[in-house]
DNA sequence: GAAGTGCTTTTTGCATACGAAAAGCTGTAT
DNA sequence: ATACAGCTTTTCGTATGCAAAAAGCACTTC
């Protein structure tokens, strides 16, 4: 009972409206290991599946299990490991529903980003997306796939940064990474029709077409979504490019 | 009795088929701190911007920090708390700004929840969603907020449940429980309106009405996100410094 | 030879302990 | 009187320890 609010406001200082610089905090450990084992998720290094003993991470990333369950237990929260009672965590392994309900999802939130895109944009803003339009053809040009996955959700994400809901873009970035993990192995043939598509959209976005945009996302999306079934069925070990 | 077959592939067993029985998982007891602390900042026992402070809640729930530990972390993935680095937990202040955002991103989910159940609901479902509708005027009768808000969630999810996208579930979970959180304490005058938008809803959905669903989920929401708007002005607490 | 049972090993879940960083306070000097 | 500096207190972050539950294994029995 000793503090209510704690009120953070500065005393009277004068360099106080420069207080949102937070200078180098200590950067909790939990935070390097989750990102480290994002990582290996989504490397593949850790199948889907796979059994995920916490002491073996530890040493593996030398430090204590505490960091690795903490780590563990906002990995579940976001989807990318299930933590079963009293069994530890295992990788996710995502079904062919799961994914198109995500899918679907993600097509429903990047309509309504677009859309907001499009009502906020500024010169500057459209400057950005060009230049990531043009980091994303370069990168089909050299038809590496992670530089065009990567690029593909740069775009995206700054589509929605743009569109100034914050609560919406956290969103579309958990569900952005998830889908690119799902989908990234069956990536390659779509890249060109894509880009041409976020073209079509950018362009819409500069214009401030609300509906347009909206409409161009939707079908964007929905276009991805198709080209996950279709390459679903068989097991393509077709690597021609 | 003891002789209970763990095993989730029973061999050839006979009562294989009922095998889904989970009986009595341990509990962890991290989820229910989780539960615990959720009810008190839903409760407002704990105020929006107190500092919470491990030990404290440990003692009081008569746990260890560990599980509080565990419990703080998720509350902050789902927005219930901010974890600052080296300082702990604090209760998430809302601002007006995020809780429109959020209200946004709500009506976009929901709208789209509405047409997938519309596409999907089946005689059961209409009767379901029929049930929670009388009991939703029925708590509209006795004026009971509190009972109402819940009618009210019980409503949005069982639509949800019906579209059979489980993702869109979860989010809409998360989502609506915050927005719940927001809006409570001003949700009185909405009320019957509300409840003639939900009828006209339900018919939408009994008779398969995709877009009509649709529509009418999203000016629902679009009505509730403008009430929040009209009735957050009473007193200009001008916090702008 | 196959099935069931009891034991051992492994791994989690929770508790506790210790070091470090941040906030608050007090004393002193200007 | 005010402002700064150093110290103390509080609280987090991480590591370690211990008990309980689950899985795996070998043994016994039919």
């Amino acid at each position: 009972m000793t503090s209510l609010p704690s009120g953070r406001r500065a005393p009277r200082g004068s360099l106080s409206a420069a207080a949102t610089r937070r200078v180098e905090r200590p950067a909790p450990l939990r935070q390097a290991v989750y990102d480290a084992l994002l990582e290996l998720i989504v490397n593949r290094t850790l199948a889907p599946g796979q059994h995920l003993v916490e002491a073996e991470l530890a040493e593996y990333l030398g430090v204590s299990r505490q960091p690795v369950r903490e780590a563990l237990q906002r990995l579940q929260t976001d989807g990318w490991v299930d933590l079963r009672p009293a069994q530890g965590a295992f990788v996710h392994t995502p079904t062919e529903e799961e994914a198109d309900q995500l899918l679907a999802v993600r097509s429903v939130l990047e309509t309504y980003s677009a859309k907001l895109a499009a009502e906020h944009a500024t010169a500057a803003d459209v400057k950005l997306l060009r230049k990531l339009q043009k980091a994303g053809e370069e990168a089909l040009v050299t038809a590496n796939v992670e530089r065009l996955v990567k690029a593909n959700a740069d775009l995206h994400a700054a589509v929605a940064t743009i569109g100034r809901n914050k609560v919406l873009s956290e969103m579309i970035g958990l569900v952005d990474r998830r889908v690119r993990w799902y989908y990234t192995p069956i990536a390659r043939p779509r890249s060109r029709d894509s880009w041409n598509e976020h073209a079509e959209l950018v362009t819409a976005i500069a214009e401030g077409d609300v509906e347009r945009a909206g409409e161009v996302m939707h079908n964007h999306a929905e276009q991805t979504r198709q080209t996950y079934h279709d390459r679903k069925t068989p097991e393509s070990t077709t690597e021609s490019d």
